[in-house]
DNA sequence: TCAAAAGTGTTAGATTTACACCCATGA
DNA sequence: TCATGGGTGTAAATCTAACACTTTTGA
C-alpha cells in the first residue's frame, strides 16, 4: 500500500488488436507483417503504443481506426501481457483487445495500404512474440461472449440469411450445428427479425433474409445459442 | 504497424490485488487504506508498482507476497484498467489481479502490520479510484472460474465439511443451493473424497470432512457446479 | 427432551438432442 | 430433370428443480 510515484519505473505500453471477421464461411482475423526491427517481417497483430494523454481504451480506438478507418467498432480488452522477454526490443507491456467487424465493411484499398490479410484462425502462421497467445485468449472470450450475447450479428451484414448465421456459430465455436435446432432457437427470438426480403446469391430458391433488431433484444434480452 | 520505441511514452504500470477470502459464510476480500496523498486513507486494494526486471505477474506475485507472506497463491489477471484520471496523482495503468486464500492462513499479525481487513465483499465501502469497478469485474470472473473449475476449494482448509462447500458456493453465487441436488452432484465427483474424520465443531452431531484430491481430478476432470 | 445441523431419494417438468423428407429454382 | 441449398416437426433421452423427513448428540 505504500506507493511514491517518483520512485518508479515507466514503462511502454501498447495495445495489440484481434480483428474478428467472418467469410466464406470462415472466423478469421486480419494481420500483417511487424514493420520494424527486432522481429521485422514476422505474421503480426496489429499495434500502436499508449500515449500519456488518451486512456488505454482511446487507445485502442484510435489504433483500429488506423487501421481500418472505422469508428465505433465492438471491442473488448484481452487482458495484458507482461513478460520480461516478450518483445526483444524493448520492455513493452501490451494491452490485447479484440474487435468484431463485418468484413465487407474493410476495403481491399486499406487492406493493401496497411498490408494485412484475412487469414483463417484455424490456419494461423507462427507469429510474432506471444501475438499467439493473445489470439488464443482473444477466440476464447469471444466465443464465450457470442453464446451469451447478441455479438455474432456485428460479424454480418446487416441483412443475413440463418445459414449464414448457423455458418457463424459454427465457424466460432468449431463445431457442427444441427440446422432444425438452430432455426427453432432463432425463432424464439423476437428479436431477430425476418424480412420481407429474399437473398437469391447462394442458393436458386433464395433464403429470407433477417436482421437484428437491437431495440427489441433491449426489451427482450431472451439471448441463448 | 509502425513502431518505433524511443519516440514513445513510458506509462507508470501497477498492480492491484483482489484478494478473496470465505469465512463466517460470507465472501469477503482483503482491503486497507490508502497510505499516500492524493486519497490517503480511502478505502483502497493493496497494489504496487511494476518493476523493470520483473513480468507483469511476478509483479503480482510479488505485491501479494509482501502482503500475505505466501507463495504459490492461485491468481488470475482481471485485466488493465486504464483511464486517464484514474489516479489523480499521475498517470497510471493498473493491472488487476485476484487471487484465493484460506483466511485461516493469513494471520491477524500481517493483517495489523498492513492495516488491512477482511471485509464481505455485500458490504463494501466507497473505494479509491475505479478500485470498485476492478473488484466487480474480478468477482464476475471469478464466479465463471468456480463454475468449470475447482478453485473453490484454495478458500476452505484442506478438510471441509459439505456443509460448508455448499455455503461457500451460495456466498459467491449469491443465491441459496438445495442441499440434497447439491450433494447428489458432489457424490458425482470422485475427487471429491470423504475421509474417516468428523467435524464436531459445527454441529453436535458431527459431519464428514472432505478434501479435494488434485491427482483424481486430473484424470477425471468431471467438474461441473 | 429439544434444538440444531447432518444426511438421504424420488418425481415432474424443462431442456436438449437426434433425426428425414419435401420445396423451389436455375442451370 | 437434377443438383443445390431452403425450409419444417416430433419423440426419446437427459438434465434440472422441487420437495420432507429421520438421525445424532450436546446442552
Amino acid at each position: 500500500m505504500t506507493k511514491y510515484y517518483i520512485e518508479h519505473q515507466k514503462i511502454l505500453v501498447s495495445v495489440d488488436c484481434i480483428i474478428f471477421g467472418f467469410d466464406q464461411n470462415k472466423l478469421k482475423i486480419l494481420i500483417g507483417h511487424r514493420a520494424m526491427d527486432p522481429g521485422k517481417g514476422e505474421w503480426s497483430l496489429y499495434g500502436g503504443f499508449v500515449r500519456n494523454d488518451e486512456s488505454i481504451n482511446e487507445a485502442a480506438d484510435r489504433t483500429l481506426f488506423e487501421l481500418t478507418g472505422m469508428h465505433d467498432v465492438y471491442m473488448r480488452q484481452v487482458g495484458a501481457f507482461g513478460n520480461l522477454d516478450r518483445d526483444p526490443g524493448a520492455r513493452v507491456v501490451s494491452i490485447a483487445y479484440y474487435a468484431l467487424i463485418n468484413v465487407k465493411d474493410y476495403s481491399a484499398k486499406m487492406m493493401k495500404e496497411h498490408g494485412v490479410e484475412w487469414v483463417n484462425i484455424d490456419e494461423l502462421p507462427p507469429m510474432f512474440s506471444d501475438h499467439q497467445e493473445m489470439i488464443r485468449k482473444a477466440r476464447k472470450l469471444m466465443q464465450s461472449k457470442i453464446k451469451t450475447e447478441p455479438v455474432g450479428f456485428k460479424l454480418l451484414p446487416k441483412l443475413f440469411t440463418l445459414t449464414q448465421l448457423q455458418r457463424l456459430y459454427e465457424a466460432v465455436n468449431g463445431e457442427e450445428i444441427d440446422k432444425r435446432n438452430f432455426r427453432k432457437r432463432i425463432k424464439e427470438m423476437e428479436f431477430i427479425e425476418k424480412t420481407e426480403l429474399i437473398d437469391k446469391l447462394t442458393s436458386k430458391r433464395g433464403a429470407f433474409l433477417y436482421r437484428f433488431n437491437k431495440k427489441a433484444y433491449e426489451e427482450d434480452k431472451n439471448f441463448k445459442l
